[in-house]
DNA sequence: CATTGCTGTTAGTATATGCTAATTTCAACC
DNA sequence: GGTTGAAATTAGCATATACTAACAGCAATG
């Protein structure tokens, strides 16, 4: 396990993060998510694959290997790591922490990560309630669009493609929609294409395409609001 | 003040450093302290003098600009406020300390840089006694090759060449040569090029080159061990 | 004064990372 | 089946960072 530059780090994560989003992971994903050019994606997942990090499938999916799957999950705890101490410790708001986390990601010794871990408590999810490595969500876990009008339910994690744009992670931040959260789903609007919520602090509305990205976990009436203030 | 590359920034940080313990800035001590070949630090400096960072005597002295100034003051606290974290706040040893902050002061944002000063107290100092950019250690320190036989001496600061040697450094830690610590002057041997000590710990012996870069402060007799254990 | 030797500089290369423009490939659609 | 459009690829180029080998400049030294 060699170290690898920067770029290659976050080509992998790119990777790792599709893969567990269920999404597609090509390269024309990765070169409109990291906002590069195809030629030098092209360019980076061959030495990528000289590397033996990634293969390239006959439909052009790319794939980690084992080595570029122990790296990337390397990368991602380390990410989340860092984000759950710029919010916890350092009380850094939990929706501007990705962009800080982005740099330090790369640049956490084995040392430091293992320290860093034990201070903390061994966290088993970041702020945005992205599980780290290892973990998982819990298996009744849905999307917000998968709610139906009437449930209530709490938000269980912020899907990692939102996190890119702190506009819209402030936004959810002030209607509430966030980890720990609960919402009532009040309706689905197809005209709208989007999503009306009713929490204790008030109503919101979420596009479609938001509500896709975030994932709650149903709460049965007669435990509403048992935990969550 | 644009974003630099890290190599840019280890050149300014050595630059300041070079700069701060009064030796020649050159570019072979550059070449020997970053161990690059010459003519990749010529390319450099043509590189940070074209970007105003730097400028070349006709003695051929590099001198850092306002602006390298400035960023180089900015990476020394980073570094520092790193080190300080790393073993205060997570317990790494203070002689290890170094070489996990040299990654970490090239990834942090301003915003970190300013919450974590706030979350560790404003330091001013770091584990190694080294004075952060803006303060500075007190008049009276002299390096333990100034010291005489006989007096008592309290560690102020080990030099930061020092560092890069985590052999030397674990050694200076077992024999308790660390800030806050106090040790009589036993004598100085020429034959020997070496000073020995003498502490509440035990004796030990410094050779003179080591000896230079450590800083010290004398204590009069009668405060001896007044505060250290 | 000439030699020695360090320092700086040039020349020539290599690799990783980036770009635009142009071309190829291939599946999906008419 | 042929066309179209997205995706992949190739060609050509640029920059930052590295290296070795060779050479130039200059000061100290014999």
């Amino acid at each position: 396990m060699t170290e690898h530059s920067k770029v290659i780090e976050e080509y992998l994560l790119t990777l790792y993060k599709l893969n567990r989003a269920g999404e597609p992971a090509k390269a024309v994903t990765i070169a409109n998510r990291l906002d590069t050019s195809p030629p030098t994606v092209h360019a980076t997942i061959l030495r990528m694959q000289r590397d033996g990090l990634v293969n390239v499938t006959k439909t052009k999916e790319l794939a980690l290997t084992k080595e570029g799957q122990s790296i990337a999950e390397d990368i991602a705890y380390r990410h989340n790591l860092s984000e759950y101490f710029l919010c916890n410790t350092l009380g850094i708001p939990w929706y501007e922490v990705h962009q800080h986390a982005h740099l330090l990601e790369h640049a956490m010794t084995p040392i430091v990560v293992e320290k860093l871990a034990e201070f903390l408590g061994k966290p088993e999810f970041c702020p945005h309630g992205t599980p780290m490595p290892g973990t998982e969500l819990p298996e009744n876990t849905i999307t917000l669009m998968e709610a139906k009008p009437g449930m209530t339910v709490e938000v269980a994690m912020i899907g990692e493609v939102l996190e890119d744009s702190v506009d819209l992670m402030k936004i959810l931040h002030d209607h509430k929609v966030m980890p720990g959260k609960q919402h009532k789903v009040i309706e689905k609007t197809e005209v709208m294409r989007s999503i009306s919520l009713e929490s204790k602090e008030g109503p919101s509305s979420l596009p479609f395409h938001v509500a896709e990205k975030i994932f709650v976990i149903e709460i049965p009436k007669d435990k509403k609001r048992s935990i969550q203030p």
